[in-house]
RNA sequence: GGGCGAUUAGCUCAGUCGGCUAGAGCGCCACGUUCACACCGUGGAGGUCGUGGGUUCGAGCCCCGCAUCGCCCACCA
C-alpha cells in the first residue's frame, strides 16, 4: 500500500511540475523535496524527538475527536462546522428525594446512557436548590448528580443540561474541572458498545442498554426516543432545529469524541506562557496584507488544547518511538525508546530499537513500536528546515534560515504558517521567515468557492492551453494580495492582448535603423518620456518591495500603453527621419531605452513573451538581466521633474484636440489641418514649441497660429480642416 | 456572540499624504482600414463613491453609528 502512495505521489509530482513549468514558475528544480521522501522523514522524526526531549511534544491518554469513517484521531486545525438538522428533546430525570423531576433538553438522547451529571449555572435560581441532590437518569436508573458550573447557560434550553462522556467539547471541559467519572457509549467505528458503562448496573437499565447495544447511533437514538415515549420521561414532542455540527473537514459523519492515547505538540493552547510567546511571534511577522495578522491572533487565542500530531493511519511519516513492555506485555508510554539520530529515519513497525533483538518485538519483557504516524502538517511544519538542509548542510541552513517570505493561502493561517511559526520557536528561537504572504482564493464567475462537489473547478493546462500562460499569469497577477477573485476569462483575454501588444511594439521599435553608437536622447519630449519610464520603475520597485505585485503590473501596463499610444505616436515620424538624423537619432535611442526598461518590468508577469522580445536584440535570457531603477536611468537625471510631466500633458493635451476634431467632424485621424489656430499662455507656448514638430507631424497640421493668452489661460485649438479629397 | 474585510460606472476593480473637475479595463455608442498592431486606433456616453451623523477651508479617504455581503473564530444541552 506505501509503495503504491509513493508511486501516486511521484506521478502527481509529474503533473505538478509539468504545470508550474508551464506557468513559468522560476523554481530550482535541483532543490525539489517531497515531504515523504528519506531527507523529509529524517527532518521531521529528529524535530519531533527535539521537541520530545524538551517536553514540547508529549503522549497522553485523553478524550479525542475522532472521525469514526477516516478511524483516526484529528486536531483542532482540521474541524468545520455544518449546519445539521437535530431536534430538541425534553427528557425528565427523576429526582432521588422524590421530589419531582428535573427536566432537560437534548438534541442527543442517544447519550442518556452516558450522562454522568446533570449541570446548571451556579447563579440560577432555579436550580441552586438542587446543587449536591441527584437524580435518576431515565431507562437506565444511574444515580447522577447535580452540580454547578459557570459555563452553563441559563438561557439554553431548560437552564440545566447532561454532561455524557462525551458528547461535545464542553462535556470534555465539565468532566475535566468537575472530576467526573467516564461512562463511554459510542466505540471507535460509530456503535453503541456491547456492554453497559459502569455505573449501569440495575435489570431494568441492562435490559434498556441491551435494546441500543452494538447499534449504530441514528438507529440508537431512534430506539432511545422510543422509550422515552413509552415511560413518559419524554416530555412533548421533539422540536426540530438546524444546528451547527462538527465535522472533519474531509469528513461524512459528525466527528464523536472517543478516549485513546495521542501525541501532542504544545502549542500554547494549554499554556498561557507559551501563547503569549507564540502571540508575540505573530506581531513580530510582517504580514501582506497587514490585517491578516488579526486570524493568527484569533486562532492562537481560541486555541483549547495542544496540537494533537499523531494520526491512525498507514500512510505517513512514523512516529520515531518504541515502547518496553512488561513482563506481561503491557507498554510502558511513559518511558519510549527512542532512536539515534544518526539513523533516522526510521520505522519503529520494522526497525528494532537500540539494545533490543528483533524476535522481543511485541513480546513480554521486549518492546512494542508506536503504531501511529504524523499528521502531514508535522512535517510541513517543518518546510523551511527541510529546504534549508537543516542537519543535513548546516552551513546552507544557517545563510537561509529563517527564510525571506512564505507564500501561502489565507485558510492555512491556522494549519502551515502557525505549526510552522511554532516548530520554528521551539527548536530556534526565531521566526521560520520575516515576511508571509498571503493568497486569497480563486471563486468561480458567480463569486463561489470553487470545488470539486460542485463541480465549477477549471483546470490551469486547459486556460494555458486556450489564453497562454502569460495571459493566465496576467490575470492572476491582477488579484491583490488576500484578496479573492472570481475567475475570468475576461481579463485573460486582456492579459493575451497586452502580450500581443508588447511583441507588436517591440517589433516596431526595433524595426527601425540602429542608433549611432553613442546616441542618447536630447529632445525634451524624450527625455521626458524617459523620466516618466524613470518614475514608473521606481513605482513598481516600491510596489514589490511590499509585495504589492498587482500594483507594479498596474503602473507597468499603465506605463506601456501611454508609451505605446501617445508617445511613439507622437515621435514616430521624427523616428523614421522626417526631421533629420540628428532629430531621429534621439528618438531611435529613446525608444529603445524605454523598451528595454518596459520590457524587463513586465518579465515577472509575463516571462514568456518578455524572454522572446529580449532576445531579438539581446543576448541571454531576460530573466537574469538587472531591473530597471532610478541608477540606471540616471543618464537622464532630472528628467522626473514637473516641467517635464507639464511638457507632457501640454503635448497630449494640444494632439488630443486635434483628434477630437477629427473625431467629431467624423473623419479619418490621417486628415490634413489646414490651419491650426493654438491660444495659450506664454508658459504653454514655451513647451509647445520644443514639441510643435512633433505635433505638427502625428497631427497632419499644415499650418499654425499661436495667439497669445494670459498667463494661466487653458490652451485651446480651433480646427480647420483641410478638404478631403 | 467576538474579530477581520468589502461596499466607487452595467461588470471587474484602482484611487498612496484629506486637495477630485472621482479614474482604468471590459462592455456599450460613434467614427476610422493609419506605412507595429483590427488580438488595432480616435473620441463619447455612463457615478448624488452603501447609509445617517461628525471633524475640516475642503471628505471617496479621517471619527462615531447603522445596513448589506463575505471570511475567520466561538457556538452541538
Amino acid at each position: 500500500f506505501i509503495e503504491l502512495c509513493d508511486e501516486l505521489t511521484h506521478q502527481d509530482e509529474k503533473v505538478f511540475e509539468d504545470l508550474f513549468r508551464r506557468l513559468g514558475l522560476s523554481v530550482d528544480w535541483s532543490l525539489l523535496y517531497t515531504t515523504i521522501e528519506t531527507r523529509s522523514r529524517r527532518v521531521s522524526q529528529r524535530a519531533f524527538l527535539h521537541n520530545l526531549a524538551r517536553g514540547e511534544a508529549y503522549t497522553q491518554e485523553a478524550p479525542t475527536l475522532w472521525d469514526v469513517d477516516f478511524q483516526t484521531a484529528v486536531a483542532q486545525a482540521e474541524l468545520e462546522d455544518r449546519e445539521r438538522p437535530g431536534a430538541y428533546h425534553q427528557v425528565a430525570f427523576a429526582r432521588t428525594d422524590g421530589g419531582g423531576d428535573v427536566v432537560i433538553d437534548t438534541t442527543r438522547p442517544v447519550l442518556i446512557a452516558a450522562c454522568v451529571a446533570l449541570v446548571a449555572h451556579p447563579d440560577d435560581e432555579r436550580y441552586q436548590p438542587l446543587f449536591g441532590s441527584t437524580v435518576r437518569t431515565p431507562l437506565y436508573g444511574v444515580e447522577v448528580p447535580i452540580l454547578a458550573h459557570p459555563l452553563a447557560q441559563p438561557d439554553k434550553g431548560t437552564g440545566i443540561a447532561m454532561i455524557c462522556t462525551f458528547g461535545d467539547l464542553t462535556d470534555v471541559l465539565w468532566w475535566r474541572e468537575l472530576n467526573l467519572p467516564t461512562r463511554p457509549i459510542i466505540d471507535r467505528n460509530g456503535r453503541i458498545v456491547a456492554t453497559p458503562p459502569t455505573g449501569l448496573d440495575s435489570t431494568e437499565g441492562r435490559a434498556a442498554y441491551a435494546l441500543i447495544a452494538g447499534a449504530k447511533i441514528n438507529p440508537a437514538q431512534t430506539t432511545v426516543v422510543e422509550s422515552l415515549r413509552e415511560t413518559g420521561a419524554l416530555i412533548g414532542e421533539p422540536r426540530p432545529i438546524v444546528h451547527p455540527v462538527k465535522f472533519y473537514e474531509k469528513g461524512d459523519r459528525p466527528l464523536e469524541i472517543v478516549t485513546s492515547r495521542q501525541w501532542y505538540i504544545r502549542n500554547g493552547g494549554r499554556d498561557a506562557d507559551l501563547r503569549s510567546s507564540l502571540l508575540a511571534r505573530g506581531q513580530q511577522l510582517a504580514w501582506h496584507p497587514d490585517h491578516m495578522r488579526h486570524r493568527y491572533s484569533n486562532w492562537v487565542e481560541g486555541l483549547n488544547g495542544d496540537w494533537l500530531i499523531s494520526r491512525q493511519r498507514f500512510f505517513g511519516v512514523p512516529v520515531p518511538v518504541w515502547y518496553p513492555l512488561n513482563d506481561a506485555g503491557e507498554p510502558d508510554y511513559e518511558s519510549p525508546i527512542v532512536p539515534n539520530e544518526a539513523s533516522l529515519p526510521i520505522d519503529p513497525s520494522t526497525d528494532v530499537p537500540p539494545g533490543y533483538a528483533p524476535e522481543q518485538r511485541d513480546r513480554p519483557g521486549g518492546f512494542m513500536g508506536d503504531p501511529d504516524v504524523m499528521d502531514t502538517w508535522a512535517t510541513s511544519s517543518l518546510s523551511p528546515q527541510i529546504a534549508g538542509r537543516w542537519g543535513d548542510d548546516d552551513e546552507l541552513f544557517s545563510r537561509v534560515f529563517p527564510m525571506d517570505v512564505r507564500p501561502q493561502g489565507h485558510d492555512i493561517i491556522r494549519t502551515w504558517l502557525f505549526s510552522t511559526v511554532v516548530r520554528a520557536h521551539f527548536e530556534h528561537d526565531s521566526l521560520p521567515w520575516t515576511n508571509t504572504t498571503l493568497s486569497g482564493w480563486i471563486l468561480d464567475p458567480d463569486r463561489k468557492k470553487m470545488s470539486k462537489s460542485k463541480g465549477n473547478v477549471v483546470t490551469p493546462m486547459d486556460l494555458f492551453d486556450n489564453f497562454g500562460s502569460d495571459a493566465v499569469r496576467y490575470w492572476a497577477a491582477c488579484a491583490r494580495p488576500g484578496v479573492d477573485t472570481a475567475f475570468s476569462e475576461e481579463q485573460m483575454k486582456v492579459g493575451r492582448k497586452l502580450a500581443m501588444k508588447l511583441l507588436n511594439a517591440s517589433k516596431f521599435v526595433l524595426g527601425f535603423p540602429m542608433p549611432a553608437a553613442g546616441a542618447t536622447a536630447t529632445h525634451a519630449i524624450d527625455l521626458a518620456m524617459l523620466g516618466r519610464i524613470a518614475a514608473t520603475a521606481r513605482e513598481a520597485t516600491d510596489a514589490f518591495e511590499e509585495f504589492d505585485y498587482a500594483r507594479a503590473l498596474e503602473r507597468t501596463e499603465s506605463a506601456f500603453w501611454w508609451f505605446c499610444d501617445d508617445y511613439v505616436e507622437l515621435v514616430k515620424g521624427r523616428a523614421y527621419g522626417s526631421q533629420g538624423d540628428e532629430a531621429a537619432s534621439s528618438a531611435l535611442a529613446a525608444m529603445r531605452i524605454a523598451l528595454s526598461a518596459l520590457q524587463r518590468l513586465f518579465a515577472p508577469f509575463m516571462p514568456f513573451t518578455t524572454e522572446a522580445v529580449w532576445r531579438w536584440w539581446n543576448e541571454g535570457s531576460i530573466h537574469v538581466q538587472s531591473w530597471p531603477n532610478a541608477d540606471e536611468l540616471a543618464a537622464f537625471a532630472g528628467t522626473e521633474s514637473a516641467p517635464t510631466e507639464a511638457l507632457l500633458a501640454v503635448s497630449s493635451d494640444i494632439l488630443g484636440q486635434i483628434r477630437r476634431a477629427k473625431t467629431e467632424a467624423k473623419t479619418s485621424q490621417k486628415t490634413s489641418v489646414a490651419l491650426a489656430r493654438l491660444r495659450c499662455d506664454a508658459q504653454t507656448r514655451g513647451m509647445f514649441e520644443s514639441v510643435r514638430s512633433d505635433i505638427t507631424e502625428a497631427g497632419s497640421v499644415q499650418e499654425w497660429e499661436i495667439i497669445d493668452e494670459s498667463a494661466g489661460s487653458a490652451a485651446l485649438v480651433d480646427v480647420e480642416l483641410a478638404p478631403t479629397t
